[in-house]
DNA sequence: TCCCAGGGCTTGT
DNA sequence: ACAAGCCATGGG
């Protein structure tokens, strides 16, 4: 789903092709959502070199970071606590059959991620029915907050601890799901979200010592600067895909 | 059966 | 400030 419209693509070579778009509608909405406007070259290339980081490029180097509905992310990192990832998309796939409005396209109906309203009026025990488990007071209560007036968006232009620290009030809402909403929803290229994997790649192979979040928070700043939430995305997939423990 | 998963919250020191 | 327990659920 981009921009609410449900978008097909399919890889021809080293092409994406998207279809069903016109010129506009993909310059507007999905070059953003793809994060296209990003030059990962320059990124990527303004990394200072090590063996990991440039394995895991060498590994997935057509990873992009995306810029996904502020909501729907909100929703899916609160899920995503103590939570594997097989298990966090057939429950928002749950979520969006149950909650969500439907839609055609191609001739088959879908379920669009569904609004902070409907998740705000939802049951508990609807909502543990679809698998929430513990977080679904979690889930009703941040849609509460962002249905009853909280902007999301306007986070973008505020500064990163000042956004993180705003994210981290609402229930379910630490600083690991909030930095996973700043960099995968709002644009801040600087958040590092730290979850088991990254933990043990900062630990177990970069070999820093201290297991202080606020201490590996810093290490990353230092050693990835203001793209370090580009260079977690490659080094989670790579240690992941690879079960580097 | 136990352990783990893109953690957060609560309580005790 | 910091550590320890707890939390629903299902796959390995």
């Amino acid at each position: 789903m981009v921009a609410g419209r449900l978008v097909r693509a399919e890889t021809a070579g080293e092409n994406l092709i998207f279809n069903d778009m016109d010129a506009d509608f993909f310059l507007r909405n999905t070059a953003h959502y793809f994060d296209l406007e990003t030059d990962y070259r320059t990124v990527l290339s303004g990394f200072s070199s090590d063996a990991v980081l440039e394995a895991s490029l060498r590994f997935a180097p057509g990873i992009r970071v995306l810029n996904q509905p502020p909501f729907e992310a909100l929703i899916s990192f609160i899920i995503s606590a103590n939570n594997n990832i097989s298990r966090i998309i057939s429950i928002v796939d749950r979520l969006c059959e149950r909650y969500g409005e439907r839609f055609e396209a191609h001739g088959q109906t879908f379920s669009a991620f569904p609004k902070p309203e409907a998740l705000a009026e939802a049951r508990l025990d609807d909502l543990r029915a679809c698998g929430t488990g513990y977080r679904a007071g979690y889930i009703i209560g941040a849609s509460k907050a962002v249905a009853e007036g909280m902007d999301l968006d306007a986070l973008r232009t505020r500064p990163y601890l000042e956004a993180r620290e705003t994210l981290t009030e609402l229930p379910g809402v630490g600083n690991k799901v909030a930095d996973c909403v700043l960099l995968y929803a709002l644009g801040f290229k600087n958040a590092f979200p730290m979850d088991v994997w990254v933990k043990r790649i900062v630990h177990e192979i970069y070999g820093f010592s201290s297991r202080k979040d606020a201490d590996v928070r810093e290490f990353a700043a230092e050693k990835f600067g203001e793209n370090a939430g580009i260079a977690q995305q490659y080094l989670f997939y790579y240690a992941k895909a690879n079960k580097l423990r």
